[in-house]
DNA sequence: TATGAATGAGTATTCATTCAT
DNA sequence: TATGAATGAATACTCATTCAT
C-alpha cells in the first residue's frame, strides 16, 4: 500500500525545509566553497536525494535568497513606518541582522548575502534580486540615520559615510558571529553596543557610564 | 655560459617575490577559490616553476602569511610606544589596515587573515600563528582604547566590547573595499570616519560639524 | 474485499502489456538513452511498479525483443507460402515494417531490432535470438528477390547485394519516419516507391510513367 | 630546459588530432552515449587530458562537426559542375559517402551526421549547421536525379520520394557497414550496386546481366 | 498491489600536482 | 632553471534500483 498523498506531501516539504536549513547553515560556514555532498551531510541525507529536490546547486542557493529576501524587505518598510523614536527604530534594525542574543538564523540570512555578493559566479538574476535588497538595506540605515541626527539620538556627520560605516561594521559582526558563535555572545551581547557607537553623548548617558 | 651563484640567487629571490606578491593580489580578490594557475598567470611565469619555489599552494599561503604576520606584529608594539596621543596612534593603527587612500597593498594583508581564519581546511600551524597575530592586534587596540579614554579621546564603555566592535567594523570595511575600490574611496575616505565612532562629541567638534 | 485471483492475474497482464507498448513507443524514439523514469512515465504508472512486473532495465528489453521477434518470424514463413506472385508478397514483406501509411507500429519493432543490434551492452542471449531474425527476415526476403526475378518482378542482379541493399534502404526508411513522421509520409507514402527501384522497367511501365 | 615551442604545438596538434580521430570513431560507432571515457581510453589518453584539449563534450563533437561538413559540402557544389554523365557524378556522389571500399573515414563521417540529427540533445548552433549540409546533400542528389532522368541514365518517377528513398538507402548501408565492415566489403562492395537501382535497364544491361 | 522517497554507482568536469623535455 | 603536457583525485550531477509504507 503506497503512502499517501498528504504523508509523502509532508516528508518532500519537511525534506526540503531540512536541505535548505541545512545549506543556509553550512553555507554560511564555508561560502561558495560549500559542495553538495556538504549540504547532503549536514542533512543527513544522501547527495542523490538532494538532486531530487533541487536542480542543482544554484536552485538551493536561489531558494534559500528568495526565502530569506523578501521578508527582510518588506521588514525594511515597517521599520520606517514603526512607533518610536528613529534610534530605537535603528536599534530594530541592527537587532534584526545581528540577532538579540546571537541567534544563528538572522546571522546566516544576513552573512548569505554577503557570500552571494562577494562570489565571483553568481547568477545574474540572483545578484539583482540581491543588490536591490541590499540598496534597500541601506537606504533605510540612511533614512533612520538622518531621522536620528535630527532628534539628537546620532553622532553628526555625514550620512552616506555613517551608513557605510554602519554596514561595515554590521558585516564584521556578523562574519565574526559566524566564526566564534561562544566568544560574540560574550563580547557583543546586543545591538545596543553597535548602536551607541553613533549616539552623541548626552550628560544624562555619561553620568550613567561613569557610575 | 652559466649565470653566477649571486645571480641565480637574485633571480630566485625574485621570482619567489613575485610569486607571492601576485598569489597575494589574487587571495584577496578570488578566496579560497584562487588557482595556483591564476597565480602563476598573475606572476607571469609558468605553471611547473611556481612548485620549483614552493611545495604547494599551501606552501604559498603559510609564506605569505608568514610574510604578512611578522612585520604587521612588529608594528602593534611600536604603535603603542609611539609618541603621540593615544588616538592619534590609534588612528595610525586603522590606517595600517584600512589604507590611508584606499590602497591595496593594506587591505590585501588585513584580507588574507580573514580568509586564513575562515578556512576551514587551514594548516594548524598557520592558524595558531593567525590567531596569535590577531590576539595582538586586538591587545594593542585595547590599549589605545583605554589610554584614549582617560584622556577623553575615546568614547567610555567596556573597552572589550569596543574592541570587539571596532575589529568587526575594520574587517567589514576591508572587504568592501576589496570587493568595490571605487565607492569605497568615495564613502568612506580614510581612517578618521572610523575613529571618530569611538570619539565622544566635544563641544568644540560639535560647533565645526554642524558649520 | 480482495480481487478475485483471476481478477489479479488479468490486471497483471494489462499492466504488463502497457509497460511493453509504452516501452516500445520510447525506445523506439529515445533508443537506447531511454530512462525507466520515461518508461514509467509513458505507461502512466509509479516507477516502482515497472520493477514489479521486470526485473530490470534490460528484461523490459528483453521481452519487448522476445514479443517482438516470434511473430514476425512466423510472418516470414506465412510469406513464403502465401498466394500471390512474388512481387507481391515482396510488397507485403516491405510493408509490415514501413508500414503501409507510416503507422507506428511496425516502424517502432524495426527500429527497436536496430538499436539492439547497435548497442554495445545487450546480452548475447538476445543478440542471437535477434541475429536469428533477422537471418531469416534476409533468407525471406532472398528468396522472395530470387522468385521474382524468376517472373521478371524483380531486377537481375546477385541476389545476396540486393538484398543486403534492400534491408539497408529498410532500416534508413524506417529511420527517418521515426524521426519526421510528417515528411516520411509526404515523400514516401508507401512501399511500392521502395519497390518499385527493384522492378525492372517494362514497357508498359515506362509508358505509364511517362504520360 | 623546456620543450622548444614548435615542439609543444606539434605535440598539441597531434594530440588534438588523435583525439579527434578516435572520437570520430567511437561516436561512430555508439552515437551519443559515447562517454568522454570511452573517447580518452580510445585516444589512449587520460581523462583530464582531454580536457585540457577540448571545453568539453559538446566541444568535441562540434568541432568534429565543423571538420567534416565544410569539406563536403565544398564537395557537392563541384560534384554538379563537374565532367562526365549525370549517373557518372551520382556514383562518385555515393561513392564519397559508403566510400569505395567501405574505409572507416567517409562512413564515420556521414555517420556522425546521422547520429547529430538524431540527438534530442544537440546544440542549436550545430543542428543547424548540419541540417543545412544535409539540404545541400539532397538537392545535389536531386539535380543529379533530374539530368540523369533525361538522359535515361536513372529511372523516371518522383525526383523527391527517389530522392528520399536513395538518402535512406546510404544512411542503412552506413550503419551496416559500421556495424560490420567484413560482411559489408563482401555484400557491397561498391556503389554500383546502389546506383543501379536507379538505373532503367536497358537492353544492352539486361543482356550483359542475363549472360 | 502500488507508490515515490531514498540510495549508490556511474559520468562530466575541474584543478593541484608530477614529469619529460 | 623553466615549460607546459599529462595525470588523478575531488566535485557536480544522473539514473537504475531498492525499500518503507
Amino acid at each position: 500500500m503506497p503512502r499517501t498523498p498528504e504523508a509523502n506531501q509532508r516528508i518532500r516539504e519537511a525534506q526540503r525545509a531540512k536541505i535548505l536549513e541545512s545549506a543556509r547553515s553550512v553555507f554560511a560556514r564555508k561560502g561558495m566553497e560549500t559542495t553538495i555532498t556538504d549540504i547532503a551531510a549536514e542533512a543527513q541525507i544522501s547527495l542523490g536525494l538532494a538532486y531530487r529536490y533541487f536542480a542543482d546547486k544554484e536552485a538551493i542557493f536561489s531558494e534559500l535568497v528568495k526565502q530569506t529576501v523578501p521578508d527582510d524587505s518588506a521588514g525594511f518598510q515597517e521599520l520606517v513606518e514603526m512607533p518610536g523614536t528613529p534610534g530605537e527604530r535603528l536599534a530594530t534594525l541592527i537587532s534584526s541582522i545581528v540577532g538579540a542574543r546571537g541567534q544563528r538564523e538572522p546571522l546566516e540570512a544576513h552573512q548569505l548575502l554577503q557570500h552571494a555578493l562577494d562570489a565571483e559566479a553568481m547568477p545574474e538574476e540572483i545578484r539583482e534580486s540581491l543588490g536591490k535588497r541590499y540598496q534597500m538595506l541601506l537606504a533605510t540605515m540612511r533614512q533612520l540615520i538622518v531621522e536620528g541626527q535630527a532628534t539628537g539620538e546620532v553622532v553628526l556627520g555625514d550620512p552616506d559615510q555613517l551608513v557605510a560605516v554602519m554596514s561595515a561594521c554590521l558585516d564584521g559582526l556578523t562574519r565574526w558571529a559566524l566564526r566564534d558563535p561562544e566568544k560574540f555572545r560574550t563580547y557583543v551581547p546586543d545591538a545596543q553596543i553597535v548602536l551607541r557607537l553613533f549616539q552623541p553623548l548626552t550628560d544624562e548617558k555619561k553620568a550613567s557610564e561613569q557610575s
